[in-house]
DNA sequence: CGTGGACCTGGTCTC
DNA sequence: AGTCGCAGGTCCACT
């Protein structure tokens, strides 16, 4: 524990105010922007779960916990933090604590930006562009089928992918201050909303907001103030057409995804699955799957079936804005079956998430603490425990690897960093395939050059490779 | 063992 | 308004 990295010398005024008029105080982390820049870190690729809500803010899930997090845009850089939802029985108390470990807080950053300057010139030249570029410390489960998910896909996408997999399968938080605190109310506020096909959550996604917010991270020097990009106008409220459904009936199945045109459609949504196939056997009211045991105990019953209604209004509530969900533990995952997956739109990935979960569930002790207990392996042990499970390749392995299980050496090697090393860090592998024997030496390459936390100074590099390819480092001198 | 395809889908780049 | 052997891969079938 390398003492407080931020040493941030004077205390900052309180943090702007935040696009939400009201809600619960805001607190500052105590970082600087060398320790810890939002911009390089939040929406860079390592998850998936953290969307821009407006003026340089983010709002994201860890853990059980819903958070806002927003950086200082003149001072020091400081990030500002609040949890604005909480599932029952986390305490507040521990609000920081969770939020430190997610972050990883306890690494000084900029101590190994400066040895890794040192290492390669080439990072050397780059790195001042990209401060605070830091790994979090994920979930486990969370970070594998996040991962699962992004093989063979665009980023936009993946991020709706996860969306719907928290809202169909995973736990709502409860938003503080939400006047009732009710969650089936909102949801279903959140649903009537629905009705009216506005992807509210859509606001500020990728847009140029992110180069101009990159560019204010990066120079400290201008918040630029690329303005709070107000949501459309529609308000929250309005129409209140009164529930004219009961709120058990799920008719958010509208929500599915649209009858594609040529391939066997997958029917649509849940409810339409069940409905149109087996009409037999259909509600034979989860007999089998009934028992998972009492690991849940939430209220909301996570039971496959009860999941059903609850995932229709979940989901719309999420299309709305209106809900955030924690990530689906595995026996809620175990809910969820291919056709219904392909029906929500993951395509082939489908058959690997059912699978994965299945091969994790059937791990002695349970496959949380299984995953968990790859964090005392090495980062060949773990890589290898990885493989074994369905969707899960060298480059998700990796990637699970660095961004949940602590190993900080792990180099999730894509096309991207396959170029990177190729050009820079082992030209001997230059005109060579990626084959799944050279991601060990692709990443030995960047160990090498960068040591233990070699995974770290890659997405520095990586970051500056995709932002350099989509020309956002334009005038930067070169 | 290394290489070539197939694989869901939709955002992005072009007619 | 269409298109792409695409897009931050993986699995499977062959040579």
């Amino acid at each position: 524990m390398p003492g407080d990295p931020a040493a941030a010398p004077a205390p900052l005024p309180p943090p702007p105010p935040p696009s939400a008029a009201a809600g619960p105080a805001w607190r500052l982390l105590g970082t600087s922007r060398e320790q810890l820049c939002l911009e390089f870190t939040l929406p860079t690729g390592q998850s998936f779960r953290w969307r821009r809500t407006g003026g340089g803010e983010f709002t994201g899930v860890v853990g059980r916990r819903v958070f806002q997090l927003r950086q200082d845009g003149g001072g020091g850089g400081d990030v500002a933090w609040r949890v604005i939802g909480r599932a029952r029985g986390e305490d507040e108390a521990r609000d920081e604590e969770a939020l430190a470990e997610y972050l990883n807080l306890g690494v000084d950053l900029a101590a190994l930006y400066a040895e890794w300057a040192a290492a390669d010139a080439r990072f050397a030249k780059v790195a001042p562009l990209i401060p605070g570029a830091r790994m979090m410390r994920q979930d486990p489960v969370e970070c594998l089928f996040q991962f699962i998910c992004s093989q063979n896909n665009h980023i936009s996408r993946i991020h709706g992918m996860v969306e719907r997999l928290c809202s169909t399968y995973g736990t709502p938080l409860p938003l503080i201050d939400a006047g009732g605190g009710d969650v089936a109310e909102a949801a279903a506020r959140a649903e009537q909303q629905q009705q009216q096909q506005q992807p509210a959550w859509e606001v500020g996604r990728k847009r140029s907001l992110s180069e101009v917010e990159a560019a204010a991270c990066a120079t400290a020097g201008g918040p630029g103030g690329g303005g709070p990009l107000a949501p459309e106008p529609e308000g929250d409220g309005g129409s209140g057409s009164g529930g004219d459904e009961a709120p058990g009936t799920p008719r958010g199945a509208a929500a599915a995804p649209p009858p594609s045109g040529d391939a066997p459609p997958p029917r649509r949504g849940r409810k339409g699955a069940r409905a149109g196939g087996a009409a037999a056997e259909r509600d034979a009211p989860s007999s089998s799957s009934g028992s998972s045991g009492g690991a849940g105990g939430e209220t909301t019953a996570p039971e496959p079936f009860a999941a059903g209604a609850a995932a229709a209004a979940a989901a719309a509530a999420a299309a709305a804005g209106a809900a955030h969900f924690a990530f689906p533990t595995l026996d809620q995952l175990s809910a969820a079956t291919e056709e219904e997956l392909r029906a929500l739109g993951f395509g082939y990935r489908s058959k690997f998430i059912t699978g994965a979960a299945a091969a994790l569930r059937a791990r002695p002790g349970g496959g949380d603490a299984w995953l968990r207990a790859l964090r005392g392996a090495t980062a060949a042990e773990a890589a290898a425990a990885l493989e074994e499970l369905p969707g899960v390749g060298p480059k998700v392995a990796a990637c699970v690897a660095l961004f949940s299980l602590d190993k900080h050496d792990a180099i999730p090697v894509d096309t991207h960093v396959w170029q990177l090393a190729t050009k820079y860090y082992a030209r001997h592998l230059a005109g060579k395939s990626l084959t799944k024997k050279l991601h060990p030496e692709v990443a030995a390459a960047f160990v090498a050059r960068f040591g233990e936390r070699a995974g770290w100074a890659h997405s520095v590099l990586f970051i500056s490779n995709l932002r350099q390819s989509q020309a956002l480092m334009a005038g930067a001198g070169d």
